[in-house]
DNA sequence: GTGGTCTAGACCACC
DNA sequence: GTGGTCTAGACCACA
């Protein structure tokens, strides 16, 4: 796995396993690697998959049993979707489209781009 | 002078800069503020300044007459807007629309939705 | 370490790390010490040490892993080679000739001298 | 007249001078202008003017008739070129002939080159 | 007056 | 532990 050194690497997992989520390569109670194991994977230091754990585990996209390890949550595809399609409309559209129009790419152009 | 705190506030400056380049506000050849003079105006340390004049000259968007400050350089307004136009081109966009792509945004939505 | 007063540290700094990369006694993905560690080394305070980093980095001969350090970027060689190479072509090299010739040293002697 | 931003004015009018001695467009005991007069002249300012003259005065390339201004001494052609051509071949050839051996330049390319 | 360099020390996010 | 950012203040060369 490589990483985008501009982001931080805690928040780069928390993409990936979303991603994984929307992709329905992994499903509802499904049981994630232990922060050891996907550490080892993805060339990481356990201490950063733990964090990446622990704010998808406050956001209730996973769960975790004690003792035995973490799993996806009910619900969360819809959760993940929501969420991200509420922050895609509201904050990173307007700002795409604003961007756009500030470097003299007219909507036709845009259009044309994408 | 107002800052967000998310964002490096020498990198702010560079953008402001940038900005007022591309509006036409200060034009080539024209003297930008000392650093000293700057940093007082917007309550941040003159080193803090000179590291983002330091930058612009880097990249060739200013440049600078011993003992005396910094200018604007001849075509800044042309290397700001290629330098952002390549950074919107080759990086934005793409996740742009990767992003939608993920969220079950067809190209006709999104085109809509701009 | 030692330092000749009439050139920045921190370029001298640099230039150490390209001689050393050049005689390839550190290689692409090798680790160079932290910027504390560096510094405490040759008796130059931290921040100066990674201003030379910093410039390094910018230049993509050095890239960074979050919170482990300053590596050697694939190539590095190549690019001081490159850079070094650039210079002396379109900077020493024209200026070393037309200095020679002011002094009224044919091309002829030049040769004989080198 | 344009300046190297890189190297002090003064000293770049100093060569500047003793090029134009060298190619004896000035003479001995010919006049050079005021400092006030050289300095509009070339757009710099007259103290930076003063400075080069000082440093020349001190090394016996111009002299000084008070009240009436700066003048080429007699000899001044020779010591330049003595002084220049000494730093020239202790120093400068040396440094270059290193240089491009590092760079991988051989002696015939070098010759090739020149 | 200008910028350039350097030190010292602080706080932060990240690993 | 790592680097990234910022402040404060010093000294210097240059104009």
């Amino acid at each position: 796995m490589e990483f985008d050194s501009n982001k931080p690497i805690y928040l780069q997992i928390i993409d990936s396993l979303c991603e994984r989520i929307l992709a329905e390569e992994i499903k509802e109670d499904d049981r994630i690697p232990s922060v050891r194991e996907f550490g080892a994977d993805i060339g990481v230091n356990p201490n950063t998959v733990a964090r990446s754990y622990e704010k998808l585990s406050d956001s209730g996209i996973i769960y975790n049993k004690r003792g035995i390890g973490y799993f996806i949550a009910p619900g969360a595809k819809q959760k993940v979707l929501e969420a991200q399609k509420k922050q895609f409309l509201e904050e990173e559209l307007p700002k795409f489209v604003a961007r756009a129009k500030l470097l003299g790419i007219s909507k036709e152009e845009l259009v044309e781009l994408i």
